[in-house]
DNA sequence: ACAAATTTGTTGATGATGTCAAGGAATGAA
DNA sequence: TTCATTCCTTGACATCATCAACAAATTTGT
């Protein structure tokens, strides 16, 4: 049993089985046939080498409730293979090793103290040891960070806030580790893992709205994750809210970032209050116990980032907004706000949009590279 | 030869190939191969039967500059077929009878009197008989107007400024004329048209803001035209561009629509400048004289444009924009302002937005529509 | 208890569709 | 003239999904 889903010599049909049978849970052979519409006896054929291969396995019988012979769910074994996933910020790597539906079994972090990019790379191939053990070796590896990553099997990326500029970081990740590595966008990939494993099961159009350091956004529009190539996509964080609102670190006047972000809360928070040691937590914390400077200071938070969720869903007509993020607690003492705002700003001939707030976890960014290197091991891009 | 781009069983293959002869013009048999990622014989077996039935022509052949034996080039026949196109406004119905390229061959105008479903049916099917004539029939009719239209093959449909709700138009003309017919929202039909036969040749992402009555946007991601299914998409009209701009019909102060609107400029002009009769195009004539106020009034329309046209770029992650509609003339005349406005809010991070402007008459509305129905007949959705 | 109904899952024959290998066709280059 | 090159075609072959038939395992009804 070598390499994990590379030498079973997966055709398009035994792919499309498995991604269903992954994603949406066990399914008897009948509800697959169904839901890809397929004969049932294409499932059958399909799912057998799966079977032989460990792929799959047979579930214990569910439900009995329905009449005629009762059906042999099938699902996959996430133990089957192993999936490793790094985010990559300014001064940290964290990294995860997860199972084949992307739960995390273990997690590290380490400081990152040179952004010279082979000190990165080593940095890496030392969290995959250490994070693989004696264990069987990951079938693939996840890079996120914040930047222009290009999108899919990207080699190379352009980062910012790591000073690097067209760096095949996947191909020197890959050459170091020995396993296959591909680089994405941070919350391209936290969207991927909503769309397999999180709030958006099931729903071909959906959007993810972050809100952390910065804000973000990621699209899946008709089943796929949408990347503007060259272009970013999801730029959200400079979307002008108010004439005369506050400044963010570009100059802008009372763009979604100045009222939003994290830094920008505890900024306004701590030099209103004179209190220059306040964290962003502590922020949250004041607004909680009701003081009123905190309490302004995130509802108008709220009221941006609703007016942001709208102009997106507005735009691209998705039905679904996710909200994710570092700072996405926020939206506990901000929702009447939020809700105002989202409400104001939906175009009228529209459905209201569905709002789901996600606790957050920084794991998750790593978690979201892991299932970026698992589509595109199965999915080939 | 009977009903066109029916009868002969078009399978996948067929349908791929013929759709990028359509689309992208003559292309030899090894051309369309590596295109479309087939092996050469692969397309000699599925173009001859298209050849067989007259859909493809063999043309002359092209430059004969490179070694080998000279191409084939083929391309579709586009007399093959023809298609109808109708658009319906608050007052009139506009009907385009084109050929299989959607080149407009006759067109004819008549004014909307009555409201009522039959009414409208009745005179669609006037309009195509008068269309059709003797000639040969029309393959397939699609109808457009705005409005929450369902997206696809539609058959129900929501319309706020004819004052109807759940109408099943497309089977209604179906039964009316024997012709296959769908329905579409308007700004989708033009989005659709530029995407095979405009400026969205060969982009597998780009938008298209209209700027007229209203402002309209319609998406292409990922090769597939965006439709929101219950929720519109490209809702950029009441985008927020100042909190102390004009107001807007529904109550909005300084949303886009209330900056760049045929109808708000013509307003703003007509009541500064005292003179109520005053039309849009008379508007424009005065900016483009040098009128301070007509000049001012469309600088802040193109600014607006230009802001909402940087705002769907950052969210989707689009390239490329066509500007379209009726009022897009006025890009002549604020064109400083929109690229300023389009500069000055595109994320710093990104690529420019490539902007095309599209004169527009129209009957593009309607070829829009004929467009629809055309994808519609050939890909079953 | 037993038969009928119902749904699931399997198997082999069949058909559709694309690739591969081979070769013919039409040109430019040596 | 001969060769290299590219295009196009043809028939053998492989792949893959459907179809029809049937076996399996249960509920329902008598």
């Amino acid at each position: 049993m070598s390499s994990v889903l590379s030498d079973a010599h997966l055709t398009e049909g035994m792919r499309s089985v498995f991604v269903e049978l992954l994603v949406h849970g066990p399914l008897s052979r009948a509800e697959a046939a169904r839901r890809l519409d397929l004969s049932p006896s294409a499932v059958t054929k399909l799912t057998k080498p799966l079977l032989e291969n460990g792929y799959l396995l047979h579930q214990p019988l569910g439900d009995r409730s329905t009449m005629g012979r009762p059906s042999q769910p099938l699902a996959v074994d996430p133990a089957r293979a192993a999936l490793i996933g790094v985010k990559l910020t300014e001064d940290a790597l964290f990294a995860v090793r997860t199972d084949l539906r992307a739960e995390i079994q273990h997690e590290l972090r380490r400081p990152l103290i040179s952004h010279a990019v082979d000190d990165v790379v080593t940095r890496i191939g030392e969290a995959v040891r250490d994070l693989t053990g004696s264990g069987q070796p990951p079938a693939a590896l996840g890079i996120s960070l914040a930047g222009t990553a290009s999108g899919g099997d990207p080699v190379v990326l352009t980062s910012p806030f790591l000073g690097w500029r067209n760096v095949p970081l996947g191909d020197l990740v890959a050459a170091a580790t020995g396993l296959p590595a591909v680089v994405e966008n941070d919350v391209r990939a936290l969207t991927a893992a909503q769309q397999w494993f999180g709030a958006g099961v099931g729903r071909s159009s959906f959007a993810l709205v972050t809100v952390g350091a910065g804000l973000g956004c990621g699209l899946v529009i008709g089943d796929r994750l949408v990347s503007g190539a060259g272009r970013g996509t999801g730029l959200v964080g400079h979307l002008p809210i108010h004439d005369n609102g506050p400044l963010c670190e570009m100059g802008h006047r009372g763009c979604a970032r100045a009222y939003a972000s994290s830094a920008a809360i505890r900024r306004a928070v701590a030099s209103t209050l004179d209190r220059p040691g306040l964290t962003f937590e502590a922020c949250l914390a004041l607004a909680g116990e009701g003081q009123p400077v905190a309490r302004r200071i995130f509802e108008e938070a709220g009221r941006a980032l609703g007016q942001v969720v709208a102009t997106v869903a507005n735009i691209t007509g998705v039905q679904l907004v996710i909200l994710s993020g570092e700072a996405v607690a926020m939206y506990d003492v901000c929702a009447e706000a939020f809700d105002a705002a989202l409400t104001a700003h939906t175009h009228w001939t529209s459905t209201p949009v569905e709002v789901v707030v996600k606790p957050f976890t920084f794991s998750e960014w790593a978690r979201g590279a892991a299932v970026i290197a698992l589509q595109h091991r199965i999915l080939g891009r």
